[in-house]
DNA sequence: GATAAAAATGTAAACGATTACATTTTTACA
DNA sequence: TGTAAAAATGTAATCGTTTACATTTTTATC
């Protein structure tokens, strides 16, 4: 039904129909009721793409993910639906699984799509073909997660985080701590948390143990078996996000650890899950619903205001340590 | 960029800047390159609106479903997103949060951003007012999870696999077995899988405890600490999803019982994460990626047809046990 | 090379909304 | 009651495609 019908049902313009919908307050409460009145018998909604074509805004925000398996970004999806749904915009998301040639497609994709701006999580921003494409079609976006100095970006200093939370295990008598880590190469939230977690170990005055770098989850488990059984073994596992955290506990109950009196493990993420293992899951926890909220919210503003957002609208959101059972201070002999 | 601005760069009509786009080879190699040339110089893309406008079509998918903090849905969706990429379609996800009149909200808002065709995953197909609102647009839809007589469906039999299961527990010995659930009104799997669990006691002749509802999942903690001290106490748990699955394990934790020498837990749905926790979760394993890809194919099928989906096209996909560490024989003395 | 058929291209009318501008109706006030 | 201003409504152009139909060009055949 267009709204042609209802004009004719309601013995009105066309115009005065689009009034109803647009500017209530434009139209006589009497036509406004008779309007609504026939717009609803004839269950009339207002054509999607007629208005976008004519608006030039079809209301639609573009998500590109690296992929929903991780609870990290299935929180921050919510929270970047909620907020849209709030702010009158729908979204249309699209998952990369980490490639960079998925990354381009998406974008690609949804500019197609018309989208009236973007929010993404890159691989990495400095060497993203993706966003430099992005960038050239002079459309509104936002990276989530990524922090770079030339975009706007929501997010939290991960760097920074890990050398505390290094500190911190140096503090309760730690000497011997290694990193896990997915691949550095696959995103650059790895490599700043890696870069924090040397940094710490700087500051700390440790000795540097070689990274452990997972080039998948699932191979996580026979890796960690190997260097659990080396000795000296760390005392410490200082893990780049939650699910390699989780998979290094099953892995240490695999070698025969118990965690934390012979191995602490920590994580990064927060995500709830954490909660529910056994032990439940020391954490530096990201506030990922609201960097999905507020990443949106940005952008609403940016589009109210018919203005890109810059480099300098990055917001830096907190992250907070959050006490777990699979930390404790270091075993007294290694 | 218009397509104007092609055909004027081009030297030919937007009629032939289309048929390049549309029907390549309806048009001469020779026009037809310059025409390319012309469209990637100022890099034009079709405006999806006024495409839209004119086909009536959207290529766009809505889909509603309940949260995406629980993974089967995040795998589900990721499922969905991958056929519907496949298939020249892009997806609109909400979610409802398990509530009906978000339920309601979302399709409206879906009709109303013209997408092609909506799967869903509601609460109960029988008493939503959404489903019913969905059906008088005249709109394609596929329910996913959801299993009902009048309604297409890809669904997975949950109560079958619950009664095998029971029947299973009942096999190794045991003879007090609960059902853990969420509120039975927010889903009819849960209603499902209760009805299995019945099913399955009554088939081995055991007695039935009375069913532990969970209002939300942070309440189960402390219900189920309840259960586990009070005696007899039942010697497995039935779990209506692996995500309570797994919180009981935890609350067996705190109780100081353990799985599965003292105690058997099972779930239903067949998240990875299962995989990791110690002990890994028994489970019935749906195949929720499978589920995503099978209701986007049967939707695009059917709009390339022409036509709707209806009760007869249903798809049941098959579950199987994935064998755990939470299970096992039940202990001698209770 | 003339002719008919086939292929290639062009012209212009939709699709369904919004909105500048024109017109009509109502209100306020002398 | 007459008149100017304000409020309400209407008319018609426009957004950027696709596509039925008309026209032109090419190809094949004699």
């Amino acid at each position: 039904m267009s709204i042609q019908d209802v004009a004719q049902k309601a013995r009105v313009s066309v115009a005065t129909v689009s009034r109803v919908f647009n500017f209530p307050d434009k139209v006589k409460p009497e036509t406004r009721a008779r309007v609504e009145r026939a717009a609803s018998q004839v269950s009339y909604l207002p054509n999607a793409s007629a208005r976008s074509l004519r608006t030039q805004r079809s209301r639609v925000l573009g998500v590109v993910l690296p992929t929903l398996l991780n609870p990290v970004f299935a929180e921050c999806l919510e929270g970047i639906a909620q907020a849209a749904t709030a702010g009158g915009y729908a979204i249309m998301p699209i998952t990369t699984q980490y490639q960079l040639d998925r990354e381009e497609r998406a974008v690609n994709l949804l500019l197609a799509g018309s989208v009236d701006a973007l929010i993404l999580v890159v691989s990495n921003p400095s060497n993203s073909s993706a966003l430099k494409k992005l960038v050239a079609a002079e459309v509104p976006y936002v990276l989530a997660y990524n922090q770079h100095t030339a975009h706007p970006c929501v997010y939290v200093d991960s760097q920074l985080a890990v050398k505390e939370l290094v500190l911190k295990l140096a503090g309760v008598g730690h000497r011997r701590i290694a990193m896990v880590s997915g691949q550095l190469a696959a995103s650059d939230r790895s490599q700043q948390r890696y870069r924090g977690f040397v940094k710490g170990i700087k500051a700390a005055k440790l000795k540097q143990l070689p990274l452990i770098e997972v080039p998948f989850i699932e191979a996580a488990t026979e890796l960690l078996r190997q260097l659990l059984s080396s000795k000296p073994r760390p005392t410490a596992l200082v893990c780049s996000n939650d699910l390699l955290a989780i998979r290094s506990l099953r892995a240490a109950h695999l070698s025969g650890l118990q965690v934390p009196t012979d191995l602490t493990i920590t994580g990064f993420d927060g995500i709830a899950l954490g909660l529910d293992t056994t032990p439940t899951l020391s954490t530096i926890t990201q506030p990922n619903h609201d960097i999905g909220r507020s990443s949106v919210e940005l952008l609403v503003q940016a589009l109210a205001a018919g203005t890109k957002l810059q480099a300098d609208n990055s917001v830096k959101l907190d992250y907070f340590f959050r006490d777990g059972e699979s930390c404790a201070h270091a075993p007294h002999a290694t």
